[in-house]
DNA sequence: CATACCCCCAGTGTATACACAGAGGAGGCG
DNA sequence: CGCCTCCTCTGTGTATACACTGGGGGTATG
């Protein structure tokens, strides 16, 4: 393992978790010193955080950790809808149907016992055989760039038990689009996720400026 | 100007030139002797190019200039027609109408005397309107991420005087919609000019491959 | 007392020195 | 004569030393 990725994985790890948060300047001394490597690897740690968008260089006063404000997610989204609606329709034509109808079974079941972790763990899967299905090199480094802001919105919203049994379902559509090698059903059950993830979050955006109610 | 920035410029440029060929090993001693700086700022060029998708390291070769085949050109469209229909949907949405009327006023007169050096540089600057208008950060990285490997797949195709004047009404077409504020307009002409781009990239293709007609 | 100038320092940008790993060639052994 | 092994060399990864720049604070002067 080199000492430039074991640091930029561990001060990726820390600002999407959110022990690093937005606003930290992060110096290059003393994240060397904390992370026990030297200067060199951590100036490049730096610099792939910068392009990942995850962190700004300011001029003299050192890398700031980037802030995602909720207007961001309006923002992400306007990205990501156009771009997974392609993944979703690109895999409809390529894809194989064993693989897709598989997973939608475990969407499926899934559904039934909604559970944050392995929610999220199974939409990744799915990701990864969608870009594996398109095979286009572009698309998938787009989307995985995406996808580490994506990690940051989890964090705004809540993941409400019945709100991941509806996500379930949603991915469950997309994967039997996909898996019937019809583009325009992948493509519209993947809007409609998204539309629908994108609801959610917005409406969660207003409960939050709201005072919370009595738990 | 920072020896890195400078480093990166010079390395980008010389690749999409072509000077420096598809294939070619970039040593970092080697180019730290030749660009006149030293190793670490070369260093941090490399990881951009690779993180741009100019080059790619082989682990104990040495970082390589990445190809561009006519294959890509497919892939690297089923990235930038969604992308650039949103991003002119999107400008539709919010762009002001006298920036685009102007633009399209422009592409008129450009039509009747093609030119590819100020065309390309006309339709730089309505790409650059469209970010503005838009505002989306996120869009404006992804596309301009695209745009340099578009300037690879310039390369490879010759530039007739006929497709350039069609291309210049095309443009027109795509700030026309803009500018009346019609986000399926504008997204509907982007698409048009996209996949006639897409459609005159691989006739020429066809003819690469065909023994060259006598000039 | 306020403001402007100067000095000091923190921190980054760059250069260079050192370590390590892999590949290729040459020599020795079977 | 062929194959295996070891050595060397090239090139990258890392560490550290040095220079420069911008800012902040302190002091002096108006």
């Amino acid at each position: 393992m080199r000492a430039s990725d074991a640091a930029y994985t561990a001060l990726q790890e820390e600002i999407l978790e959110g022990s690093l948060p937005p606003g930290t300047v992060l110096g290059e001394v003393e994240q060397s010193q904390r992370l026990g490597v030297s200067r060199t690897p951590v100036r490049e740690a730096f610099s792939r955080l910068v392009a990942a968008g995850l962190a700004v260089q300011h001029p003299r006063r050192g890398t700031v950790v980037t802030d995602i404000s909720l207007e961001d997610v309006d923002r992400l989204f306007e990205v990501r809808i156009p771009l997974e609606s392609q993944a979703a329709s690109l895999a409809a034509q390529r894809g194989s149907a064993e693989v897709f109808t598989a997973l939608a079974e475990e969407f499926d079941a899934a559904q039934l016992a909604p559970d944050a972790e392995s929610h999220y763990r199974l939409a990744a899967r799915m990701d990864q055989e969608i870009d594996a299905a398109v095979g286009n090199p572009y698309l998938s480094t787009m989307l995985s760039g995406l996808r580490v802001h994506l990690a940051r919105v989890r964090r705004l919203a809540k993941d409400r038990p019945d709100r991941l049994a509806r996500s379930a379902a949603e991915h469950r559509d997309i994967c039997l689009g996909i898996a019937s090698g019809d583009p325009q059903m992948a493509e519209a059950a993947t809007r409609l996720h998204l539309r629908r993830s994108l609801g959610y979050i917005s409406q969660q955006r207003q409960q939050l400026s709201e005072p919370e109610p009595a738990t």
